[in-house]
DNA sequence: GGATGTGAATGCATTCACAGCA
DNA sequence: TGCTGTGAATGCATTCACATCC
């Protein structure tokens, strides 16, 4: 698999190198110099095979008889990943999860930087939130220009989110992240992912309501929203 | 495929399922009657083959000739979702995410209903949030057995959040949605779902790093964590 | 011995294509 | 004609199993 052709990998590995790099991180900070396909693999409920499978799709980070050194590895995952570098991000909707948005943390130590918040409100734009001054969305262009803004995160009513979503990608963002419980059509080449809690707890419900499988423990990561949605 | 046996539908299809009826809604609230396969799976960028066997999976819900029945198809994914019944749900967790998730409406629309929220700090038990008061993790089982609750959402810090999850499952929770960027262990019978955040932008650092391919207009959805992890 | 990287084999999910019904 | 439901075919992802290297 030549690392210099991505063209290939299945989503499912890319999601999980997510997954692979929030793990190593841990064991970084715990430690931890080297760790074998299996012990990652443990910690997050997947196989060996897995692992290795995954991890060569770009390159070979490996060493056989000792396994992956862990700052190496996290490295990499992190170049693949685009996070090596920080990512300036804005953010539309100043509500209530937006505030959240706002103060989330440990968004940085990731290689994310919110750097502009936006609103349709009247009544809120020039107000402060937190560090940020709500800007009007008539100053999309300028401010994704002034910021090399390309990552952007809707947190807006279903039925504001299309109609925003249509600005940021003709104002230039090539990425969004929708928390809005509605479909969105974007062209091909932006990328879109969505958070809906709705459909989160909905899973849940079905799962509760079929009787689980063996009750053996098990290890359990995070998850990635997928689908272009 | 028997409708009373569900234990061999891909998960993958019963994450569309919550799609499926997010968009079914759409069309009941325009005033749609019926709708083809086709035109369902065009507004989630799906085919109209995928929606059938999806929704096949569970029972015989078409008309040839005609389609599904909007009114009908929504009452027949509820049920199947388990959410023609009203779950309620507990929160841990009243930080900036967790005060978010508080007030956000169409939950209940959903069939969720927020009823009591926990937390660790002693100097916030008691206090008002918004229509609740925070409770202490002490009166847990309590709660849960007197509301009967079955799911809860956990918005702790990282470093929290495992023994949240041990002391709701023991409290016996039967699902968990996990917002800490952070692995989860549990009972293989107990449903887990996680939202992360760094992990959703990640995916878009990673394909907007990645040139996408062509540049058609496309349909897109809401997205799913799934990944026990 | 202990571990990786990887073709080959398996298993799952999606798509095709069509019989059958309204 | 229009559309569903579904076996069969395809395509994608995971797992196996082993040659290879420290």
């Amino acid at each position: 698999m030549d690392p210099t052709k991505p063209e290939s990998v299945p989503n499912p590995a890319v999601r999980r190198l997510s997954l692979y790099l929030r793990q190593l991180e841990v064991f970084a900070r715990k430690g931890r110099r080297t760790i074998s396909s299996k012990q990652l693999g443990q910690s997050l409920n997947l196989t060996d095979a897995q692992v290795r499978k995954d991890l060569a799709y770009f390159g070979q980070f490996g060493h056989p008889g000792i396994g992956y050194r862990v700052d190496d590895l996290i490295a990499q995952v992190r170049r693949i990943l685009g996070t090596d570098k920080i990512w300036n991000v804005l953010l539309v909707g100043a509500g209530n999860l937006g505030r959240a948005l706002m103060s989330y943390k440990g968004f940085d130590a990731k290689g994310f930087r919110l750097v502009a918040i936006f609103d349709n409100d009247p009544s809120k734009v020039g107000k402060r939130q937190g560090p940020f001054v709500v800007e009007s969305l008539n100053d999309l262009r300028s401010v994704i220009d002034q910021h090399a803004i390309r990552l952007a995160m809707i947190a807006v009513p279903a039925d504001a989110a299309q109609e925003i979503a249509d600005k940021l990608v003709e104002a230039g963002i090539r990425g969004l992240l929708n928390f809005a419980p509605i479909s969105l059509n974007v062209p091909a080449d932006v990328a879109l992912n969505a958070v809906d809690l709705a459909v989160q707890m909905e899973q849940l419900s079905f799962l509760v309501n079929v009787p689980a499988s063996q009750p053996e423990r098990t290890g359990a990561g995070g998850v990635i929203g997928d689908h272009r949605g």
